[in-house]
DNA sequence: TTAATATATTTGTATAAACAAAAATTGTAT
DNA sequence: ATACAATTTTTGTTTATACAAATATATTAA
């Protein structure tokens, strides 16, 4: 017999998740633009400058997901981020995030930061962490 | 600027509910079922032989979306419900769980419980209560 | 009764996701 | 050098999802 316990935690975070990813999904809706497609774009400016390979972006990507190619075939379409091949791997693909893509990050990045935080406004800074160090041990 | 405990609080939100649903998951797909039919499975059963509309199959899943009709559709042809107009309200649509529907829940559900106590295995009864607590004040 | 409105479900369509297989390139062992 | 295996990306296909419009029935008001 499962513990009421679990089931309901188990439950709150898949709940909770759902809330989270509705709300963030009525920004990237007005800003045209798919939550996926936004992540690209944040590991892309993460690496500043450095090119990124589908296979490392993939890595750092919260849906891991088979298809990035087309994700980035969307995002070269917005020219959000330029595409070549790999000068010294003629297998990788370098991917680059092009100016507009970090205009448009810079536009989008505020509103999203404010609804994290409007998210969270019932819990204080001790009880986001305690939340976080709860649920980085779950189903490690 | 956003807080660094809201940015963490809310990617570990969504990052282990990736990381749950990818654990149960494995377990739908060994049952050959999906994850929101069985939810619709567990939720008739809930009903305890009283029949249930579309509607009320709706307002208690876990994903909210509009085609619910099709994911009975599929049950409907694994033999798991039945569907039969109402005789009260011919908008409504009757739907009740089966003897086969019944019987394959008995034999998921000890697997997915014991899943999730498997997940939760490193948070104390308390954590626990702690987090759905927390989880359930965001976004609310 | 008739028209207008509300409710419940279904269907059509466009987009996204999951999965497996294919294609191209590179690395390794003999 | 050749064959074989590994890596990286792309493509095809099937299934799922979201959204809007259509259909059917019921309710309400004039």
């Amino acid at each position: 017999m499962i513990k009421k316990s679990t089931r309901d935690s188990i439950l709150s975070i898949l709940k909770t998740s759902l809330r989270i990813n509705k709300k963030l999904n009525d920004v990237f809706k007005k800003y045209e633009i798919s939550e996926q497609q936004f992540n690209i774009l944040r590991i892309l400016r993460g690496q500043r400058g450095k090119p990124s390979s589908l296979k490392t972006i993939q890595k750092r990507m919260v849906h891991l997901m088979s298809n990035t190619t087309r994700l980035v075939d969307k995002l070269i379409l917005k020219d959000f981020v330029s595409r070549e091949t790999c000068k010294f791997n003629r297998r990788k693909i370098d991917i680059f995030i092009t100016d507009k893509g970090l205009k448009f990050l810079d536009e989008i990045n505020p509103i999203i930061d404010k609804s994290e935080e409007l998210m969270t406004t019932n819990l204080s800074e001790e009880e986001k962490n305690i939340l976080t160090k709860l649920l980085n041990k779950i189903a490690v």
